[in-house]
DNA sequence: CGGTTATATGTCCGTCAAGGAATACACAAC
DNA sequence: GTTGTGTATTCCTTGACGGACATATAACCG
């Protein structure tokens, strides 16, 4: 039982992916975090429920307060999903110029592709 | 740019990243993707038309038949919303030896961590 | 023209997720 | 103990989503 389905459903929602952002800075208690993305306490709890149960972040205790900090494996799962689709766009950027002609598409103009080196990439 | 939305919306659903899936070994017409991801064709031509609307897949018409192909664009979105996570773990492989002693925090259940093979797993 | 294949759409229904309000729980201070 | 703060959970309502069926549209073939 792969907790992807939990991941994606859990990132589809766009609060949780402020909250997501939001912990991307620093970790941060519930309280910040309600004040951060603008919604109800027990909505934002609710949230981080969600995102706890899909492994995106992890709770520390500290007295009364639960700070909650990114975990990153999720999202590295995300990307190793993503992985076999970044040759795809790669490879169209080759095809772009022989393709324009045979397809009528107007493709997407440019493609982000990110030229950051992805560090520890195999 | 919201259709940041429907893209997240539409990969959230596991039968459509199957049939993204299907998609990335090569275009297929409707009828291949029915057989593919075994829901009926209706079902198929709706998830369809979600994906389409998300920019995920462009169609090409070869006569009766409307040839689905993936569109890297958005998944390349995806990959540049992820950047700013990359350091993220990239930062705590380096952290992560000198931070199991201090391990205090205890989520309500078990991290659940995805020492996964990097491929195509869905 | 009619018939067949290929795909899309419309409708009904069951399910699930989100938001709000109230409340319960946990810890701290007194 | 009681009170106060910070967070989680429960109940409820509502809206969106997914699936199956039937049907509509479009293109090929004879």
């Amino acid at each position: 039982m792969s907790d992807d389905a939990s991941l994606w459903s859990a990132l589809a929602d766009p609060h949780r992916r402020a909250i997501v952002a939001l912990l991307l800075e620093r970790p941060r208690p519930v309280g910040e975090i309600v004040e951060g993305c603008g919604l109800s306490q027990p909505s934002t709890s609710k949230h981080l429920k969600v995102l706890r149960e899909a492994g995106l972040v992890r709770v520390r205790q500290d007295a009364q307060r639960r700070v909650y900090a990114l975990d990153p494996a999720p999202i590295a799962a995300l990307d190793a999903w993503l992985a076999p689709y970044r040759k795809l766009w790669n490879r169209s950027l080759d095809a772009l110029g022989r393709r324009l002609d045979e397809t009528g598409r107007e493709a997407s103009d440019e493609t982000p592709h990110d030229t950051e080196g992805p560090t520890t990439k195999d």
